[in-house]
DNA sequence: CAGTATCCGAAGGGATACTG
DNA sequence: CAGTATCCCTTCGGATACTG
C-alpha cells in the first residue's frame, strides 16, 4: 500500500485499502494510536526503526485520508495528540485481525521469511 | 509490505504479516487465486494494470512464502496453475476482511484518495 | 502460453542538521 | 517537544524484447 498519486486504477476494495495502508509504518501508526499511544513522541518510541521524517509524512497521508486527526495545544514546550476519527474507527477490526493473524503464524513466518526479529 | 531482505526488524505480528503483503498486487494475487483464477494469463487479465514482470516476481514471492504452491504440467503449450497452500487459506479470510472493508466504504475513499478510478 | 533479461524512471525511506 | 529541509541511496515496478 503505498501513495500512488498518479494513476489511480482501482478495481475493487482490496485497491482502495491498499490506498490508505500502503506506507511502510501505516498499519502500525494506527495500531498504536488506536491503543491510545497518541503523542509524537510516544509513537516514535513504539517504532524506533521509523526516522522521525518518515513517521511525520505517514501521519500526515493517514490524515489527509482522514483516518486520524491532529490537534495541537498551544502550549511550551509544544503538545501534539492524534486520534482515530470515527471512520479511522471503523478500521481498528480489520488491522487487528492482521495483527492477530501475523501472532498466531510467528514461527512459520519468521521462518519463512528468514529474519530473526525481536519481540516489541 | 515489502520484501525487506535486509535489516528485519519484527516487532510484532503487524510486522510479520507485512513482510509477506507488502507487495503492490499480492493481495489481489491471493484473492483472485483464491476465487479459482489459477493460471497466470487469467491472474493478467484480471490485473492489467500490472506488468508480466511484477506478476512474476510477486507470485514468486507468494510461493517463497508458502502461502501459494505452483504446478508446472510438462505440456505444449505451457501450463501452470497456482493453488493457496493450507497456510495461505489461512490469510483469506483476512484478506477478505480488507476488501469488504474497502467496499463498505468505496465512497469515501474514492473522495479522501482523489482518483477517479474504475470498477473491475 | 509462460518466463526471463535488461534498462530505466520514480517513489520510498533513512541520516543529518536545523528552527520554533 | 515537534517539525522541516537537504541529501542520497535503495527498491519497486513498468516497458520492451527475447527464448522455450
Amino acid at each position: 500500500m503505498r501513495e500512488r498519486k498518479i494513476p489511480l486504477n482501482l478495481n475493487c476494495g482490496l485497491d482502495l485499502i491498499g490506498e490508505v495502508l500502503y506506507g511502510k509504518w501505516k498499519m502500525r501508526l494506527l495500531w498504536f494510536i488506536s491503543q491510545g499511544h497518541k503523542r509524537p513522541s510516544e509513537l516514535q518510541r513504539k517504532i524506533p526503526d521509523a526516522s522521525r521524517r518518515v513517521l511525520n509524512v505517514q501521519l500526515k497521508e493517514l490524515e489527509e485520508h482522514e483516518l486520524i486527526c491532529k490537534t495541537i495545544y498551544p502550549v511550551v514546550p509544544p503538545k501534539v495528540e492524534y486520534e482515530l476519527t470515527d471512520f479511522g474507527r471503523t478500521l481498528v477490526p480489520v488491522i487487528g485481525a492482521l495483527g492477530m493473524w501475523g501472532d498466531e503464524h510467528e514461527g512459520r513466518l519468521r521462518r519463512v521469511i528468514g529474519g530473526t526479529g525481536r519481540a516489541i
